[in-house]
DNA sequence: CCAACCTTAAACAACG
DNA sequence: CCGTTGTTTAAGGTTG
């Protein structure tokens, strides 16, 4: 019986260590895979919202109890990869390609929500009305169950239009729920609303309707602001609904936060700049609009986000559509048949949606000069999506495995200062490397080393995807910590660290990036437009990144500061920003190889985490557990 | 097609 | 003995 493989081989310590190992891209997400996130990131909003998000984890070990049901991921369709259509397609074709996949994108979810709606709402009416003429006790939980769901999509439905707002996919929703209909800006002419309105009750006429507004959206190609006129709330992303919770909450409730704005921007409001990750305050709108020239230009970091809020959105379509096949074999279940269209009782947000775009477009808040649109402006065939971001957007939805991304357009800490938000609630996986990954967990920290578990603590603590298979990507995370030379291990009072060699790190940066002029032809085709100097930038940003939790900073000093600083620096400029943290001026973080790591306690926990977490979904028992422990040997 | 990368899986050793 | 931490090796997939 010899053993196939086996090979214990003692002796090898590191003799087959390639020199220049590379972090450079991420991990190949399988079509299948990222159909599979998506409905894993539907099941876990879902619940939880469904436990009122309460989740009683005490120690870091255990995980919070969200178990996702494997048998899920058997339901994945075929699909073309993105990449597959890259490679068939011209990038102009594929441009012309996604603009239109938008577009029937949007009609179809519209339709949905519509239908949805519909369905909901007989669903509701039958069901009052049982309730009425008969106790019927074992109904009540499911109708509880159902009035729940219903709830959910009607936050799915705001949530994804908000979001569809953001990146100026959509114009803007009149209605959608949030915004009373007298509120409209003027983009809408009131004529409009009440036909569709009118459609819209007659409930049969409604697809068509919405059809052409689905259409207009595409068709509209020649304006190149979408995100212009809207009094658009604030993304209410997160507010999860108390459990039990059964009235039709109306969206009414920040309607009035609107009206209070008279000359607002979709990205404005409440005095604060609502870029994802950005809360900037600005007192004014002319404040803000200034801000917004300087801090969201188009440049590399704004891409990304626009990308990642691309994904999201993608995400919540997905969610979306699952939900609603779980609320149908529900009622299937529960034996109500979901036919018969009925007018409904009141305003649906869908039907709003349903009603914007039309003639929105091109209203422009006078106060906005809008010095990126132009900047986007060569790419005049395109109109409704963030153009700029498109195809880069369909790499990284998909199983692409972007490894250029992370290099070139989307510096890790970067994207993930902004969008940690989303990485933390949704199961979506994160693009990038183990290896950066666990150099961003490394230098976040004041002193830039961390045990294994705290590794572990920090991807369960900061992406969503990370909680679930434990199992596997931990023994990628040992291994990766193994196989790569710039992760050092460092003897410590308390067993052992990890610590980050940034020159290793550093190391095989340059020569990946200059070294292929496929690459950057490629980039060019894919994120176009300038960006080349923002991919530039990006592995910039990507090499000296630290905390994503405080977003100010980051879009402010270090990003803008690093640009000037000059990329040979990194190791300087992380240290400038690290001061930040406040730590202990350490001379050669590099190099802590044999230092026992005295005393590193610098208990500061939660400041960083409190500039941003407010509405943070997940309570994070081991937040403080893992900051505390270490050693605070007075 | 190949090489380089990355991820995943798994065997195995050392340690507490 | 078990679980954690580290190291290695191998295999499979993607990209250039």
């Amino acid at each position: 019986g010899a053993s196939p493989s086996a090979g214990p081989s003692v002796g090898g310590s590191g003799a087959l260590r390639r020199e220049e190992e590379e972090e450079g891209s991420l991990p190949p997400a399988h079509p299948a895979v990222s159909l599979l996130q998506a409905l894993q990131v539907a099941r876990q909003f879902l619940l939880q919202q469904a436990t009122g998000l309460s989740s009683p984890s005490s120690n870091e070990g255990k995980q919070p109890a969200v178990q996702v049901p494997v048998s899920v991921a058997m339901m994945s369709p075929q699909m073309i990869t993105p990449q597959q259509m890259q490679q068939i397609l011209s990038p102009p074709q594929l441009q012309a390609l996604l603009q239109q996949q938008q577009a029937i994108m949007l009609q179809q979810l519209q339709e949905y929500y519509k239908k949805q709606q519909e369905q909901l709402h007989l669903q509701l009416l039958t069901q009052q009305q049982a309730g009425k003429q008969q106790p019927k006790e074992p109904l009540g939980n499911k109708q509880l169950a159902f009035q729940q769901q219903l709830l959910q999509m009607q936050q799915l439905q705001q949530q994804h239009l908000l979001n569809l707002q953001r990146q100026g996919l959509v114009s803007l929703p009149p209605g959608q729920g949030t915004v009373p209909l007298q509120t409209l800006p003027q983009a809408v002419c009131p004529s409009d609303l009440q036909q569709l309105w009118k459609e819209v009750t007659a409930a049969q006429p409604v697809e068509d309707s919405i059809k052409q507004e689905g259409l207009d959206l595409t068709t509209n190609t020649s304006n190149s602001t979408s995100f212009s006129a809207a009094k658009v709330s604030p993304p209410i992303s997160h507010h999860p609904l108390p459990n039990g919770q059964s009235t039709m909450h109306t969206p009414r409730r920040d309607s009035s936060s609107h009206e209070e704005t008279p000359g607002s921007h979709p990205l404005y409001g409440h005095g604060e700049c609502k870029w994802p990750g950005c809360e900037t305050l600005c007192e004014d709108l002319g404040q803000f609009v200034k801000h917004l020239n300087t801090e969201h230009a188009l440049d590399d970091r704004s891409t990304a986000q626009c990308r990642v809020q691309m994904q999201v959105v993608q995400q919540l379509e997905i969610q979306l559509a699952k939900e609603s096949e779980r609320l149908q074999a529900m009622m299937a279940h529960l034996h109500m048949r979901p036919s018969e269209p009925k007018p409904f009782s009141q305003p649906l947000n869908l039907v709003s949606s349903a009603t914007l775009s039309k003639s929105t477009s091109d209203t422009f808040p006078d106060g906005l000069p809008h010095p990126p649109t132009s900047a986007t402006a060569p790419i005049t065939p395109l109109r409704q999506g963030p153009s700029v971001i498109s195809s880069s957007t369909l790499h990284n939805m998909g199983p692409i495995r972007r490894r250029n991304s992370e290099k070139f357009c989307t510096p890790i800490s970067s994207e993930l200062a902004q969008n940690h938000e989303f990485y933390k609630n949704a199961d979506v996986r994160p693009p990038f490397t183990y290896a950066s990954l666990i150099r961003q967990a490394i230098l976040e920290t004041p002193d830039r080393q961390l045990t294994l578990n705290e590794i572990y603590n920090w991807f369960t603590r900061m992406f969503a995807y990370f909680r679930r298979n434990t199992a596997t990507w931990k023994n990628a995370v040992r291994h990766n910590l193994s196989l790569h030379k710039c992760f050092v291990r460092v003897e410590n009072v308390k067993g052992a660290v990890w610590t980050v060699d940034e020159h290793e790190y550093q190391k095989r940066r340059p020569p990946k990036m200059t070294g292929s002029p496929t690459l950057v032809k490629n980039m060019i085709s894919g994120l176009g437009y300038g960006a080349l100097n923002a991919s530039y930038q990006a592995a910039l940003a990507e090499s000296s990144f630290p905390l994503l939790n405080s977003p100010t900073m980051i879009n402010t000093s270090s990003a803008s500061g690093m640009l000037h600083v000059g990329h040979d620096d990194v190791s300087s400029t992380v240290e400038q920003v690290n001061s930040n943290g406040s730590f202990p001026p350490r001379s050669h973080p590099v190099h802590v190889k044999e230092e026992p790591a005295e005393a590193e306690d610098d208990s500061r926990p939660v400041s960083l985490m409190a500039t941003t977490n407010q509405n943070v979904t997940i309570p994070d028992d081991r937040d403080l557990e893992e900051e505390l422990p270490v050693e605070d040997l007075s």
